[in-house]
DNA sequence: ACTTACCGTAAGTAATGACTTACGAAAGTG
DNA sequence: CACTTTCGTAAGTCATTACTTACGGTAAGT
């Protein structure tokens, strides 16, 4: 649900892995497992995390448990980047402008990065 | 520079609220740390993963150093949500559309989450 | 030059988290 | 009703990483 969630569920490779692979549409745990180089109830904890974060949704399928991704979940995430970050970028171009006619003589900066 | 070292750099609590407490502007690393509760050097240490991530640029300022924030580091998460996850979120609807018209009738399923 | 202030790095420790094996639950199949 | 398949959880191990203390290095002030 929080932009935080999302930011550490993917965060970890191998979960974002899982994430991404599902993008190809709705799966089972046994499948997404025997694609890649970790065990099964490694990759039912992975899901476990993305869905508490709001980016997957399980459906049970018989004894099965199909996977899907949930598009909404990557919401908060961009809310985040637009609202607490739009701004700052936006109001970055003319603090740059104003410091460096500000200080046009004081030149004894050093950049280093 | 790349979108899994913004995920992980942002993933870390301490570190997101450093970098969030650089949008008043520039800041040496003992202001940084005297807010916190962790130490100067914890603080040093995070402000290099943000800098290697592109999130934040060093300037010395005599025996100082102020830290700034880097707008276009967040560039790469933006691309990756947009070009990753854009043409998912808007394939996603119209799918979902045809599921549920193709499905109408085997309605044996069974919604968890 | 000596001192003070600010900072990065090294080394070591503690804590978080990713992974495995083992087990039990739920649902279909004979 | 047994049997199989699929999956989640528990317990434990191992690796990563966040943190501390200690040290050295650089730049300004006196």
């Amino acid at each position: 649900m929080t932009y935080e969630s999302v930011l550490t569920a993917l965060a970890d490779p191998t979960r974002r892995q899982i994430f991404e692979d599902l993008r190809a549409g709705p799966m089972a745990v046994t499948h997404l497992a025997e694609s890649r180089a970790v065990s099964r109830p490694a990759v039912s904890q992975h899901l476990k995390v993305l869905q508490k974060a709001g980016l997957v949704s399980a459906t049970a399928r018989g004894p099965s448990r199909l996977y899907a991704v949930e598009p909404q979940g990557l919401a908060p995430l961009r809310d985040y980047l637009d609202t607490v970050w739009g701004d700052v970028l936006s109001a970055f171009a003319q603090e740059v402008k104003a410091q460096m006619q500000e200080r046009s003589d004081t030149s004894t900066w050093e950049q280093e990065t």
